[in-house]
DNA sequence: ACCTGAACACCGTTCAAGT
DNA sequence: ACCTGAACACCGTTCAAGT
């Protein structure tokens, strides 16, 4: 007590900073993280962050770098590439769903690709086990995996912004599908993100196992 | 001239501040647009704007309605419904690129699914054409749309981010592909982002019309 | 109805200064 | 080496007041 703040004991040190920057993130979002709340936070004068992290670019650098250390594990279960593959790729999906905000994080620092390494060591030994080589292996282990950030990226507003402004059944009317009027109800009718993007998988796995 | 700001005549309007706001985003980038420099760049108090157009969150879903009324376009050609779907997959990402900036403000505000209404009306007569109805036509039609969008929302960052902080060079190793060394070149070297695309989405619409 | 000015509670960043 | 305090140049938002 007395000088020391309840929320360390010592002297400050990076990670210390980072662990609470963390902490901010994980809690309030990247938005809310700012500088002078993380001092206080802390128990610091602003300047401290200053000094043990750099400004504030160099403090999200320093977040994205814990973040990718733990985050993107995958597992594969089943029999065969293809179901493998599929199952791989739902693992990844979940691992990164489950920390959508800090998924958000590191594709505003330009730094995805580094997300991947987990799973591209995984997909990697399926579609080598399938049969692809060469530049097809490559593009095609990049194709899933930007299937399952994007779905995550898409798919994290819906989960934050509940009151989406425009319904499907506001967009959808019978002139817009003149040539198929039964469609009108499966278009106008919400579409559950784990089902599209199970469809959505298993096409795009299929389809490239499928190619050999 | 005297009390007239040089960008506006006469009284101040709703449209006036949303093209100005949309004027900022469009040369600066969204992040840049703020309520004061708005007001600066029309010669009037800070405070006119929230008479017009009330807090930031209204300014900038009013921007993102102006935004969704002019983009998205997309055009279909060539024979047979593959070859246009293709097509016109391609087309929407171009529109889409070419104002990235703007449909990730729209996706921040999660309206997403509005850019898409001109497309969908395209590629929902070429699904028809090519034998899907159904559930099965809606999933594939938010199929492809999800697929193009995301892949619009990553390699917006790859533009404005040109030196990324970690080359694909640096992430492989001989350990990570132990079974397929000859691979490894091919995930080392960096894949051009039109090329992965358009792999992607020939496979992507390949397997859905071919699934009939 | 439309607009201004001042004020409040925030930001990030820098700089001189302390120990 | 490590940290503080004060200052600067920004934000968004509100409120009372003017015409």
């Amino acid at each position: 007590m007395g000088r020391q703040s309840p929320t360390r004991d010592g002297a400050l040190s990076r990670d210390q900073v980072l662990q609470a920057a963390l902490e901010i993130v994980r809690t309030d979002g990247a938005d809310r993280l700012t500088i002078r709340g993380l001092a206080a936070k802390l128990g610091v004068a602003v300047t401290a962050i200053y000094w043990h992290v750099g400004d504030k670019q160099a403090l999200l650098d320093g977040l994205v770098d814990l973040i990718i250390a733990d985050i993107g594990e995958v597992t594969a279960g089943g029999r065969g590439p293809e179901a493998r593959l599929v199952s791989a790729g739902r693992s990844l999906r979940r691992s990164l769903l489950d920390q959508a905000d800090l998924v958000a994080l590191v594709q505003r620092q330009g730094r995805t690709a580094a997300l991947f390494q987990p799973a591209r060591r995984v997909l990697v030994r399926e579609l080598t086990a399938a049969g692809l080589a060469g530049e097809e292996a490559a593009l095609a282990l990049q194709a899933i995996l930007n299937m399952v950030v994007g779905s995550v990226l898409i798919d994290r507003q819906v989960a934050r912004q509940p009151a989406q402004r425009q319904e499907p059944e506001e967009l959808w009317t019978a002139d817009d599908v003149p040539d198929a009027p039964d469609l009108l109800p499966h278009l106008a009718h919400h579409l559950d993100e784990e089902r599209l993007f199970d469809y959505t998988l298993r096409v795009l796995v299929g389809a490239i196992i499928n190619r050999q």
